[in-house]
DNA sequence: TTATTGAGATCGGTCATACCATTAGCTCTG
DNA sequence: CAGAGCTAATGGTATGACCGATCTCAATAA
């Protein structure tokens, strides 16, 4: 179709001389760019796919491999190989990140940075474009939270709800994408703090700051009660992280505050 | 076989959770996580990483294609698989990305404010981090852009190094990493706008203005500097892209700003 | 008639083997 | 000593086979 795209950087799909398998990953890429196979939809079999591009089938399997390493494709045995459909929000997997973070030692206190630059921008943006609907969503997950603080699980979940929803009425699909991600490596984190009563009061009445500025379409003071919240967020966790690692005489406490995020 | 390795390569068949290819995904992730395996390191040769590891070839390769796609190895046929050495800042591929925005067909407004609200980010934690070295190569590379403003390539190779100095000198690589995904796909856009002299002279002035407000530590003023000059960009771009479809007599004018991102 | 179960068909996962294409390193030559 | 050419090493692709998980649908029982 258009040979619009000559970049100047080699993307893979720009390479038609490349490899077979890459080029598999651009007939696939092409296919979906085209609407000829949409979310939700399944591939033809292997074998059969193999045949109509014209490769063996390991060259197709490593194509599909590609794509479903990066959340394109899902393969499930027996029943086929899918594109991914998202229901909701578009998600980007977060595997790259965690990999990422691996390599070069990312600390959670770098990450939790970035979780609160991206919170702080959608919340802006949201104090900017959220409808009714959504305001009235963040305020009964604001009383859901209020209503759980003897239940942390509970509360974590409005909690989630709450962010996805300020995220979602920030009209900015790849930044809720782009937090998801972040957050979706620091969730292991803070699943696992239990956290006390008077933490969750405090929290639930930041959420409700948070919403209050959004309600009153103020972005100023929406970004910066997001930037509190976060940070009373953090310092809560690295407190218990430390708490956690004095308890067990020091022995293995590597998901403090500065340690290593696995 | 030798009985030499067996100490850094464990065999797999021990408690899988999922399917032995992502098993060889986490043997792999493991080695490079405990060091074992250190950025632009060689992995051993499929053929014996294979029968170390205890899988077949095909199965090391379907391992090795998934952390390929995601940016963390690297396979030169006949030169060997490397782990992906980052000389600078450490980056994630962007064609995850992509396909998202082709898949839920984001428009490259939206793209374009999820670089603002990055880059704006990352121009304020800028202003507070920002080292002496870092604000020296920003004043140098806003002199190459007022010394390019005749060299439309030239200029955009000064742009690109000044923000990506500013992204450095946030100081939070994560941010860095996901500003540059956003803008690698933005890039094909911008590289192909033939500037007009006075929107050049604009822009390095609106750079200029980034600079001394991280130079004088001010991040709200950086933040609201760098968020104009990218208003500004788009405008031009935007503006440009509506002459070039109209030049065109509307033919295919499809990377305007509200066209699909392809 | 409806729900359940079972067998066959479908399809991805894995393995073994062979051969091709490219690269790196070494040897031989000038 | 330097460069060209060869050789071995290594990833890429192809063929074919079998296994295990899953789905489909018809036969059977309630």
């Amino acid at each position: 179709m258009t040979d619009l795209n000559n970049d100047i950087f080699k993307t893979i799909d720009a390479e038609r001389r490349g490899t077979t398998s890459e080029e598999v990953v651009s007939q696939l890429r092409e296919m979906i760019h085209r609407g000829e196979l949409r979310p939700g939809d399944r591939l033809p079999p292997e074998r059969d796919l193999a045949k109509m591009l014209g490769v063996s089938r390991p060259t197709l399997r490593a194509g599909i491999r590609s794509l479903a390493a990066v959340g394109v494709l899902q393969s499930r045995q027996g029943a086929g190989t899918f594109v991914v459909k998202s229901d909701g929000p578009p998600s980007l997997d977060s595997s790259p990140l965690r990999l990422m973070a691996s390599l070069h030692g990312f600390t959670s206190a770098e990450m939790f940075e970035a979780r609160q630059s991206l919170e702080m921008a959608v919340a802006g943006l949201a104090a900017e474009r959220a409808t009714d609907d959504q305001m009235a969503t963040m305020a009964e997950e604001t009383t859901g939270m209020f209503a759980s603080l003897d239940d942390p699980e509970q509360f974590l979940v409005h909690d989630m709800h709450f962010h996805q929803t300020v995220a979602a009425a920030s009209g900015n699909r790849i930044l809720t994408s782009l937090m998801n991600m972040v957050s979706t490596i620091l969730f292991d984190v803070r699943s696992k703090t239990v956290k006390r009563a008077r933490d969750l009061k405090e929290s639930a009445e930041m959420h409700r700051h948070i919403y209050r500025a959004i309600r009153e379409r103020n972005p100023e003071a929406a970004r910066k009660a997001m930037r509190e919240h976060l940070m009373l967020a953090q310092k809560a966790q690295e407190q218990e992280a430390a708490e956690d690692a004095a308890g067990r005489n020091g022995a293995n406490g590597s998901n403090g505050a500065n340690g290593d995020v696995h």
